[in-house]
DNA sequence: TAGGTCATAATTTTT
DNA sequence: TTATGACCTA
C-alpha cells in the first residue's frame, strides 16, 4: 500500500479529509514543511490520495512555484496513481489538467472568461523588460524624462508599480517603506502608472502583474468567484510562504470557507519578499478559517546527513523571529560540513574544480553536484575556470536565453502579427530597419492605433523615405503571418527569414546568434500554436542561461550552477557555497533593516538545505571590488559571513586551500606565518 | 536617423 | 564598474 511508506506526520498530511467518504471535501490545511522533508513526496501523495480515493483530476487545481515543479509533480502523481490503479490510471493521464503557476493559471482563466470582464482574449503578455519598455514610453510622452532633477528609472518605476499591486499596498505607504528616495515624486508616479495602465489596455497586452490583477478582480465579483470556485474541488498550493498578498485575496476569493484547500509551504525558507512575498501569508493561514485550517508539521528531514543539519540549524536558530521546529533526521554521518577559507576568488574556483573533480574520480558524476551563490554574477570566475578544464557546466538564474537582443527580436515579430496594438513590440520592430528611428516608429504606431484594422493601415502608409525595400518586406512578412497561411510552426521561419539579413548587418557575432534562432525554432516547434508558446514562453522562459559554454545535451553529464533562489525545492549529493563572506551573504545591498538581513539568513539557510552528503562553505578572504572605494584600492579584505559567528564553528571543520604539504617542521611554521601576515594586513583598513 | 560623447544613477534574487 | 539617458553633430 502505497500509504504505508510515509511517516505518520505524512500520512495525516495525506490523509487529511479523505476518511469520511469519497465526496467529501476536506476542510483547510496548513502543511509546515521543513526542508528535505519529503515535501513533493507528500503533496503528490495527497493528489494521487484524492484521485485513488474518487476526485476528478479535472477538477484538481494544483498551485507550484516554477513550472518545472509543476511538471515534476503531474510526474510523481500520475506514477502513484498507475501503481495503484494499474491500467486504469490511463484515464489519468493529462487529466490532471489545471496545474502550473499562478501566473500561468492566471493567464488561462484570463482567456477563458475574457469576454465577460471585457478584455479581448487575444491578449498578449508582455516580460519585465517589455514592460519597462513601455513604462519608459510613458514617461517620456509625459515628459518626465526631462525633469531638472532626474526622475526614477523606468526599471525602478515598474518596481515600485509592481510592488503596490503585489503587495496591495497604496503608493504613498509603499514609497515610504520601500522606495523613500522615490517619495518625492509620488504625484508624478500617480499619474505615470495611471497612463501606462491605459497604454496596456488600448495595446491590448497584460503585464505579469495584470494576470494577477484581474484575476482577483475578476474573483471579487462574487458571481464569477462562484463560478470559477465552484470549477474546482480541490485547490492545492505549494511554496506557500513565497506568495504575496495578492495571491493570497486570489485563493480566499476562491476557496472563502477553505473547503478543499490545502496550502504546504516553510516560513523558514521564505526567500521571495523582494516580489513582494510576505511570510504572514502562511502564518495567517489557519486564522483565516472558522473553524481555523488544520495544521501538520513535517520535521524530519530526510536528505541532508546529521552534521549538516545540525549546522544548518544551528544558523537558523539566530533568527531573530523563529516558528518551526528544528529538523531532525536519522541519517548519521561523521562529516561535519567544511568551512573553506582560501586566498581569494581565483583559489576559490580552482578549489571547486578540483573538488568537484576529486569527487568524479570517486564515482559521483558532476550532475549530483552544485555550486550555489547568492548572485547571478558571483559564478564569473569560476566559469571561466569550468571553461578552461573543460567542465561541462550548465547555469540556472541570472541572464535568460531569452533575454538577448536577437531573440528578443524574433519574440517581438511573432507577439507584433498576432497583437498588432503591441507598441512595445512594434517599437522595435521597426527600428530594427536601416533609416527607421523612434519618430517614424512613432508615427507607423500612432496610424495603426487608430485604425480598426491596425496591419492594413501600416500597409497602407508609404514607406519611410530611407528604408525603401526593408520596409516592404516588413510588412509583407506582418502580412504573410497574420494571414495565417503558413501554419504553426513554420510562421518562425517567415519570421527568421526575415529577420536573417538584419542580424547579419547589427551584429558582428550573427553565426553564433543564428544558433540560438534556430534554438528558438526548435523549442517553438513543440507548442500547438504561436499563441500558446509566446504565452508559456513569457511565463515559463527555459531557465538555463545560454551562455558561452553553450547548453550541453540533456544526456551529457553537466555540473550545476545555481543562484540560492533557483536551486530552491532541489538538492545533490555534495554542494559548494561561493562566497560565504559578508557582503555577498548577506549582500551589501541588502543590509538596510531586519527584515533584509533575516531573509539574507533565510538564503544560507536555504543553500545549506540542498545538500545531502557534503556540503562546503567557501570563504574568499580577498575581493577584488570594483567602483565604490575609489580611493585607488582594487582589493578589499573580507570576512566571513556574520551568519556564522564563531559560536558556530564547532558545526564546521575548518581549513583551508591550498592545503600546505604536510612534512617539514619548516613547512609548518611557514604557514603560521603567512596567518599572522594576513591577520596584519586585515588590520590596516580597520 | 545614426552614432557619438558625457554625466550620473544603480548596483540581487524572478513569475 | 556598468547602464541609462540626455544631448550634440553630421
Amino acid at each position: 500500500m502505497y500509504l504505508e511508506k510515509l511517516n505518520p506526520q505524512q500520512r495525516m498530511a495525506v490523509e487529511h479529509g479523505t476518511l469520511i467518504d469519497g465526496n467529501h471535501i476536506a476542510g483547510p490545511l496548513l502543511v509546515i514543511a521543513g526542508a528535505g522533508s519529503g515535501k513533493t513526496n507528500t503533496l503528490a501523495h495527497r493528489v494521487a490520495h484524492l484521485i485513488v480515493k474518487g476526485a476528478d483530476p479535472r477538477r484538481i487545481l494544483l498551485m507550484t512555484f516554477s513550472r518545472r515543479a509543476a511538471a515534476e509533480m503531474a510526474r510523481r502523481v500520475e506514477r502513484i496513481c498507475r501503481d495503484v490503479l494499474g491500467s486504469n490510471a490511463g484515464v489519468m493521464a493529462d487529466a490532471l489538467s489545471w496545474s502550473g503557476t499562478f501566473h500561468g493559471i492566471g493567464a488561462r482563466l484570463l482567456r477563458d472568461y475574457a469576454e465577460q470582464i471585457g478584455l479581448d482574449p487575444g491578449f498578449t503578455i508582455h516580460d519585465r523588460e517589455d514592460s519597462a519598455d513601455l513604462m519608459n514610453l510613458i514617461r517620456h510622452d509625459l515628459g518626465f524624462s526631462k525633469t531638472e532633477s532626474r526622475f526614477p528609472t523606468k526599471g525602478t518605476c515598474l518596481a515600485i508599480y509592481s510592488r503596490a499591486v503585489n503587495s496591495e499596498t497604496a503608493l504613498d505607504l509603499v514609497l515610504r517603506d520601500v522606495f523613500p528616495w522615490c517619495a518625492t515624486w509620488e504625484k508624478q508616479l500617480r499619474e505615470l502608472f495611471a497612463c501606462y495602465v491605459e497604454a496596456k489596455q488600448s495595446q491590448n497586452v497584460l503585464d505579469y502583474d495584470d494576470l494577477l490583477l484581474y484575476w482577483a478582480q475578476m474573483v471579487g465579483e462574487a458571481m464569477i468567484a462562484e463560478d470559477i470556485g465552484s470549477r474546482f474541488d480541490h485547490v492545492l498550493v505549494d511554496e506557500y510562504q513565497d506568495t504575496n498578498r495578492l495571491q493570497a485575496s486570489i485563493l480566499l476569493a476562491l476557496k472563502p470557507q477553505g473547503q478543499g484547500l490545502t496550502v504546504v509551504g516553510d516560513d523558514a525558507q521564505s526567500i521571495y519578499s523582494f516580489r513582494a512575498a510576505t511570510v504572514r501569508n502562511i502564518l495567517d493561514f489557519p486564522a483565516a478559517f472558522s473553524p481555523a485550517a488544520n495544521i501538520v508539521t513535517l520535521d524530519r528531514n530526510y536528505r541532508s546527513t546529521q552534521p549538516i543539519l545540525a549546522a544548518a540549524n544551528a544558523v537558523i536558530d539566530l533568527a531573530s523571529e523563529r516558528f518551526t521546529k528544528n529538523l531532525w533526521t536519522e541519517r548519521q554521518s561523521s562529516e561535519r560540513p567544511r568551512l573553506v577559507t582560501v586566498r581569494d576568488e581565483a583559489e576559490q574556483a580552482r578549489y571547486i574544480t578540483d573538488m568537484v573533480l576529486d569527487n568524479r574520480e570517486e564515482g559521483l558524476t558532476l550532475k549530483q553536484q552544485a555550486v550555489l551563490f547568492r548572485a547571478s554574477h558571483h559564478s564569473g570566475p569560476l566559469e571561466v575556470e569550468l571553461t578552461r578544464r573543460n567542465i561541462p557546466f550548465v547555469k540556472f538564474g541570472g541572464l535568460k536565453f531569452l533575454d538577448s537582443a536577437h531573440v528578443k527580436d524574433m519574440l517581438a515579430a511573432l507577439r507584433f502579427a498576432q497583437n498588432p496594438r503591441d507598441r512595445v513590440a512594434g517599437f522595435r520592430l521597426m527600428q530594427i530597419l536601416p533609416g527607421v528611428g523612434p519618430s517614424t516608429a512613432q508615427k507607423a504606431l500612432d496610424l495603426m492605433a487608430e485604425d480598426a484594422s491596425p496591419i492594413s493601415a501600416l500597409a497602407a502608409m508609404p514607406a519611410p523615405p530611407r528604408s525603401g525595400e526593408d520596409w516592404i518586406d516588413f510588412v509583407s512578412m506582418l502580412q504573410e503571418m497574420k494571414s495565417g497561411k503558413a501554419g504553426w510552426p513554420a510562421e518562425i521561419g517567415l519570421a527568421r527569414q526575415w529577420y536573417a539579413p538584419h542580424l547579419e548587418r547589427l551584429h558582428e557575432d550573427a553565426a553564433t546568434r543564428q544558433a540560438d534562432l534556430l534554438q528558438l525554432e526548435q523549442i517553438a516547434s513543440g507548442y500547438a500554436s504561436r499563441e500558446r508558446f509566446l504565452t508559456e514562453l513569457t511565463l515559463d522562459p527555459p531557465d538555463a542561461t545560454s551562455d558561452q559554454a553553450g547548453v550541453p545535451l540533456l544526456d551529457e553529464d553537466y555540473l550545476i550552477l545555481s543562484t540560492i533562489h533557483s536551486a530552491k525545492g532541489q538538492e545533490w549529493t555534495r554542494v559548494f557555497m561561493l562566497n560565504v563572506v559578508d557582503g555577498c551573504i548577506p549582500s551589501d545591498l541588502a543590509v538596510g533593516t531586519t527584515a533584509e538581513i533575516e531573509e539574507e539568513r533565510r538564503l544560507l539557510y536555504v543553500a545549506m538545505t540542498r545538500a545531502r552528503d557534503g556540503l562546503d562553505l567557501v570563504v574568499p578572504q580577498r575581493f577584488f571590488t570594483y567602483g565604490q572605494n575609489s580611493q585607488g584600492d582594487r582589493h578589499v579584505y573580507a570576512s566571513r559571513s556574520r551568519f556564522i559567528p564563531a559560536t558556530l564553528l564547532q558545526f564546521f571543520e575548518a581549513c583551508s586551500w591550498p592545503q600546505v604539504k604536510s612534512g617539514s617542521a619548516a613547512q609548518q611554521q611557514a604557514r603560521q606565518v603567512r596567518i599572522d601576515v594576513g591577520a596584519r594586513m586585515r588590520g590596516m583598513w580597520r
